[in-house]
DNA sequence: GCGTGTGAACCTCTTCACAGCG
DNA sequence: CGCTGTGAAGAGGTTCACACGC
């Protein structure tokens, strides 16, 4: 296994095809085919295969890709073989809806703490998480430099948060905030945003008479 | 205005100058160069010139962009001057919290209706929306054809959704599932993917030292 | 024969650099 | 002088086509 320089385009179908891989675990399959995994995740088979010779020959001409072995490489790319605990930071209707779902079907992320400044949250139990003040942060975790924190903070609180969150150490986010969030060099910052899914969605209803 | 081909890529880039726009226009400004939008987000001025100028002239050299102008260009091109109603189907956790939080800042999009195949979920409210039984999809919307559907059902049951929501004519939709949806042709899907986000935040995570 | 691995062609998108206009 | 609009250059990613191994 080498350490490429390789897209986040071609990380976010690693991921893709490691729920397609667990998929076909639990259906009982012992061999993928580049094929297989392309119509799954809509995409090419020419693709699927840049994709993982990119990394090492992990398939066998003839057949396939062994599903085990498969799964355990890229989960080995990724990290996910031991995946960081993930932290939720605001505990609004987003915040609890993310905690009482959980990461099941994951790859094996966990919840493990939650934190709100509002003191009327503090202590409120959500699937076996106690809500936290957010001001405990630094001290509640272990290790926040590899964790996951998911931002979900009233409107406008975003940076507040983000800035807390980096002042203790953590340099992995995940905001659910629509405000556009600034951070220093070294720290990953992604976004959910609903809105602009909506637009999108939007933009190709209203254009397909053209398109489709 | 010319309706040119244009790249989803561009698409959402348009939706964020928009989120910024209106910003601006709260914040009272008159006017906003494309250097101050390419700061607020995140990419290069020269970007944000080639997207705005392949739909016509609407700066000023000199100065810049008229904030009221752009956003309503901008509006047009995505269609959200008239934005297409939005219902959820399946509300749990996830389908709740969305209808809870509301749409507001996201251009005037609103929930119209909601949907759940649980009977127990039947005739609850959620910020003045009432829970409708799922086989009543077609008969409760007038017009699904220009309406954006959220599915956010149990797990293993996105596809049956998708399904009966083609059927009843939705030809935009937006998956908070993380299964793979098969869709026929005309048919705009998307998802929202916290696993896949999470995959790449651990990789960058673990590949920091190299990168960063 | 089947499916992988891969160089080459192709295409798309981004960045650069500058002319042109207010 | 400042900022837009834009051709040209560059980079990155995808598709194609085929050789190789099972």
């Amino acid at each position: 296994m080498v350490a490429h320089k390789v897209s986040e385009k071609t990380i976010r179908r690693l991921s893709h095809y490691a729920m397609c891989l667990r998929r076909a675990r639990r259906d009982g399959l012992a061999v993928i085919t580049s094929g297989f995994l392309s119509h799954r995740c809509g995409i090419s088979s020419a693709a699927v295969r840049k994709d993982l010779a990119a990394y090492g020959d992990f398939g066998k001409q003839g057949s396939g890709y062994d599903v085990e072995v498969l799964l355990r490489n890229i989960e080995e790319i990724l990290g996910t073989c031991a995946p960081p605990p993930v932290i939720v930071v605001g505990v609004g209707n987003i915040g609890r809806a993310l905690l009482a779902s959980g990461l099941d079907g994951t790859g094996g992320y966990r919840y493990t703490a939650a934190f709100d400044s509002d003191p009327a949250m503090e202590g409120v139990g959500i699937s076996g998480i106690t809500v936290m003040p957010a001001r405990e942060i630094a001290s509640a975790c272990s290790d926040l430099n590899d964790t996951i924190a998911i931002v979900a903070v009233s409107p406008g609180r975003g940076q507040e948060a983000v800035d807390s969150l980096i002042r203790a150490g953590c340099r992995s986010i995940l905001s659910f905030n629509l405000e556009p969030l600034e951070i220093p060099p070294g720290v990953s910052l992604r976004y959910i945003e609903v809105s602009t899914e909506l637009d999108v969605l939007t933009h190709s209803m209203k254009n397909r008479v053209e398109n489709a």
